[in-house]
DNA sequence: TCATAAAATCCCTTTACATCA
DNA sequence: GCTGATGTAAAGGGATTTTAT
């Protein structure tokens, strides 16, 4: 689905595309776009990819619009860091090793063991979605939690793992976990820098939080949704100030225009002056200014018996 | 070069579970 | 303790793109 609206300036009628346009609220113009077709260009992959530009991940392009809204005159919420704080395994461009950095990532004291594992624990990783080495994520990240927090977060790891278990005694149950707040915060960075993920990036990010790369491709999905659903509501509700807005003026116009028809009718030579020329299509009736000259206005005359309102001009 | 199947990934919708008031 | 609302992880399905044959 597209949907594209543009009301204003007509040479740039999606100037959010171009990423350089910020519309402020005292343009009349706006533009907007809602749904697929866009690729984001500010995900520029490049920064996301680092060199690894031949992953063949880059060519797909994200169906979502970029995350940013263009539409309001809002401050985009601060980021709370940069993403250089996080050391995002990614983000180093000169970095060849994806796996390079992620020690360095949360700084979580050399915690993750499958970090620096080798492949076949990936394969681990997939039977305990999140084990107590995850949940211990957080803790370990010096993050200042409760007591109460600590307590329940060791029982939710208990149970968790107990349900991981009954998982893989019955795969057909479905497996609801909750991630750690660490573990959301971590996607959460990651999310913005790059709302979506190669398969590296995805394995690294698995890797990181002690993940399946399922549950991060998941979350990712879910995440995009989120953010969808929420610049929908934000563009519908844009479009509803919008359209009373223009309602309002239409109102104002119509008002206008009934004045000047009264006014016409009290005085039908009242637009002798050589004032701005109006122009009405007979048919449907739509006024409009023209630079008519007077010339012209007096030919309208003639050719509208008297009624300078009526000009042969059609600016329809 | 073209056709096609398989794989991967996406989005959308729905379901199921966890949490909270 | 029960219940409804809300949030969200996960699954399923269809569409699209890429890749290998």
């Amino acid at each position: 689905m597209e949907l594209a609206l543009s009301l204003g300036d007509p040479s740039k009628p999606f100037s959010f595309l171009d990423k350089t346009a910020k519309l402020s609220s005292k343009d009349l113009g706006f533009c907007m776009g809602l749904g697929n077709g866009f690729k984001s260009q500010e995900n520029g992959d490049d920064a996301f990819e680092g060199k690894n530009s031949t992953d063949g991940d880059e060519k797909r392009v994200s169906s979502d619009p970029p995350l940013q809204l263009d539409l309001l005159p809002f401050s985009p919420v601060p980021r709370p860091q940069s993403s250089s704080q996080l050391h995002l395994p990614w983000l180093t461009d000169n970095q060849t090793d994806p796996w390079e950095g992620l020690g360095r990532g949360l700084d979580v004291n050399r915690l993750p063991l499958v970090a620096v594992a080798d492949e076949a624990d990936e394969k681990a990783a997939v039977s305990s979605p999140n084990s107590a080495v995850s949940m211990d994520f957080g803790i370990r990240n010096g993050s200042r939690r409760g007591k109460k927090e600590v307590e329940v977060e060791a029982v939710e790891t208990e149970r968790t793992s107990t349900r991981a278990s009954d998982d893989d005694d019955n795969g057909s149950s479905r497996k609801k976990l909750r991630l750690s707040k660490e573990q959301s915060a971590f996607l959460e960075e990651s999310f913005k820098e790059h709302s979506t993920l190669n398969p590296k990036q995805k394995l690294a990010l698995a890797k990181q939080l002690n993940l399946r790369p399922r549950q991060i491709e998941v979350w990712f999905q879910n995440r995009r949704a989120r953010t969808k659903l929420k610049q929908t509501e934000v563009d519908c509700e844009y479009l509803k100030r919008c359209c009373e807005t223009l309602a309002e003026e239409n109102k104002r116009l119509q008002k206008e225009l009934q004045e000047l028809r009264a006014l016409k009718t009290s005085q039908p030579f009242y637009m002798q002056l050589p004032a701005t020329t109006l122009t009405m299509c007979p048919s449907c009736e739509r006024v409009a200014t023209s630079s008519a000259t007077n010339a012209s206005a007096s030919t309208a005359d003639a050719k509208t018996g008297g009624y300078p309102f009526f000009s042969s001009t059609s600016n329809t």
